[in-house]
DNA sequence: TTGTATGCGTTATCAT
DNA sequence: ATGATAACGCATACAA
């Protein structure tokens, strides 16, 4: 048995394809009441369901978005191994389903290779997270879809951005170690590029160092990659190398598991010896043994405002609109900061 | 400047436009070496990308597979709060890209709903993991559309299904626990549903009992959903009310960290007062602290191989496979268990 | 080997 | 208000 198209539908309720499509898209100005709802019980009874490609073809949207993520280089796998992403995700496929568009899920192989993902599924628009090289950018602009950038430093009005203050959060983050006693305070982090949310969150470190007018130790900078495994290495160093660190600023969440980790291992305690604060709050870091302190972004929410926004511009009214949306960070005080003795 | 179609192709390169298609799709007993170069060349110069939804219309194929999440029924969002289904879901996209195909994730909204997706994108195939009621299976029987079935005891030969041997896990878990000397073992988990994953594992830890000629007590078995929270609330009573409990096998490790989490909050220290063992080894579950004992699947393989799966099943040559893949299990010994003194 | 013509399911234009 | 028909971009059966 095939599947009806509209023409079943018109040929069963005694109209044309036409009237079908009116009032399948609610045009109650080209239809009348009465055959309006003999169509609608027709497509009922013989279950009919519109197909999007035809439509896309037709009508030149698909209402499909493109939702693109991170992906270590090493493995060809995308970096969901972070629960920011999947949290972020989720937030973001709630909202689209809600509006009827569908999210497309992709890695990306060399640079371009996502622009040909985008013409060939029509991409109605799509959401970066990440930073990514200059002409990977430019692509997008050209081919004239939509974009929504999540924490990305791109200062092109080209695109909205959903983010946090990453200075303030790590100006945040460093001054509630400081307020808590701490003068040696160690970052570990992942790359500081330029303009990047790292090098924000550095720069918050830094001011709030020189604000409380300690001494900036570059050799208390730990930097390399925003991975467990950088935090494991990274605090295995501090532990043996730099005892004066009491405390540590970790630029994420998964970095500070790394860090506690090893810390532990090589005998310190957290936070009676020795004080962790990690960035992002995922889900995990409630759950952690002790209860990561931690600066809070809302993740999810952060994907449903990103898809919100792009939804908007994607229908076309996002004039009134600021390109930048700043979501509220917040110190969340759990188990492994402590007033040091 | 709009973008460019294949009969802009077949102009430029002096040919006709199903020259070009074939071109496109290697058809090389229908074009000779010359003009296929010719093509080629073209195709590169003025940037041509073939429209998917063109061509899903014409072939009737999308080369797009969705994947099907369970969802909270609270939240209206996908619950990739559990990594495992992030993780799961990176080995998939992996594998699918890998192969030309795209993904489309999404959440459901009511029983059926689902379906109306499949047919709407013309979808090539899915992925479900999770159960889910007696119709939503029927569904897409009708509808004829390949499906993979990750960790389901559906027994119907129009799936394929990729899972483990849950029975076997549970078995394992608890057999770890009982060669390391305890007896009153506690089962925290999820809704035991007839054939569902959680009932197997259920099914396991009975049987080892038995097997020990231990005593199986339904007291010891705290049902109620696969979450943190659940964990959380199954640890206090256990602090609180069975002090006799040594060990607990958590059914998912989600549940192991809450379970652990309460014991601790109670002051019970883990290993030391009582032991935890979790299921599925999550890449967080190395992480924390101290390191979960568990049982190891591979879980970035099991969607590896579920894509690959799927693919084999649509492109047809899937008679000589089995209708049922079983991924190895084991025990992962880190620091939770410990010999009972 | 190459080109012509037609269909895929839908929407939009233009009559009626 | 309703219907016939031409797009949309591509693939394919058939003719040349």
């Amino acid at each position: 048995m095939k599947k009806p198209t509209i023409k079943d539908v018109a040929k069963a309720a005694g109209v044309s394809a036409a009237a079908v499509s009116y009032a399948l898209n609610g045009r109650t100005d080209k239809v009348s009441g009465e055959t309006m709802e003999r169509i609608m019980e027709v497509i009922e009874s013989i279950n009919y369901i519109p197909d999007f490609s035809a439509r896309s073809l037709a009508k030149n949207q698909s209402k499909l978005i493109g939702i693109v993520i991170p992906q270590t280089e090493s493995h060809k796998q995308l970096i969901l191994e972070n629960p920011f992403y999947s949290e972020i995700i989720s937030g973001i496929e709630g909202k689209l389903r809600e509006h009827g568009y569908h999210l497309l899920l992709s890695g990306v192989n060399q640079g371009e290779s996502y622009l040909d993902l985008s013409v060939q599924r029509n991409l109605d628009g799509a959401i970066l997270m990440g930073i990514y090289p200059e002409p990977f950018y430019d692509g997008f602009k050209k081919i004239n879809i939509p974009i929504v950038l999540i924490d990305s430093y791109i200062n092109d009005s080209y695109f909205k951005r959903i983010g946090i203050d990453d200075e303030y959060g790590g100006y945040l983050a460093t001054r509630h170690l400081i307020n808590q006693g701490h003068s040696n305070i160690g970052l570990i982090t992942g790359a500081i590029r330029k303009d990047g949310v790292v090098e924000k969150r550095f720069l918050g470190y830094k001011r709030a160092m020189r604000e409380a007018n300690l001494f900036y130790n570059p050799d208390y900078v730990f930097e390399e990659s925003m991975s467990y495994e950088h935090g494991l290495a990274a605090g295995k160093l501090i532990a043996d190398k730099y005892p004066e660190i009491t405390a540590i600023f970790a630029t994420s969440d998964l970095v500070a598991f790394g860090t506690m980790r090893s810390l532990m291992s090589e005998g310190k305690r957290v936070p009676e010896d020795i004080s962790v604060i990690g960035f992002d709050d995922i889900s995990m870091s409630k759950m952690f043994i002790p209860p990561l302190t931690t600066i809070r972004q809302s993740i999810t929410e952060k994907g449903a405002i990103a898809a919100d926004s792009l939804i908007q511009m994607i229908q076309g009214r996002t004039e009134l609109d600021e390109k930048e949306i700043l979501l509220p960070l917040e110190v969340v005080e759990r188990g492994t900061v402590k007033f040091k003795s």
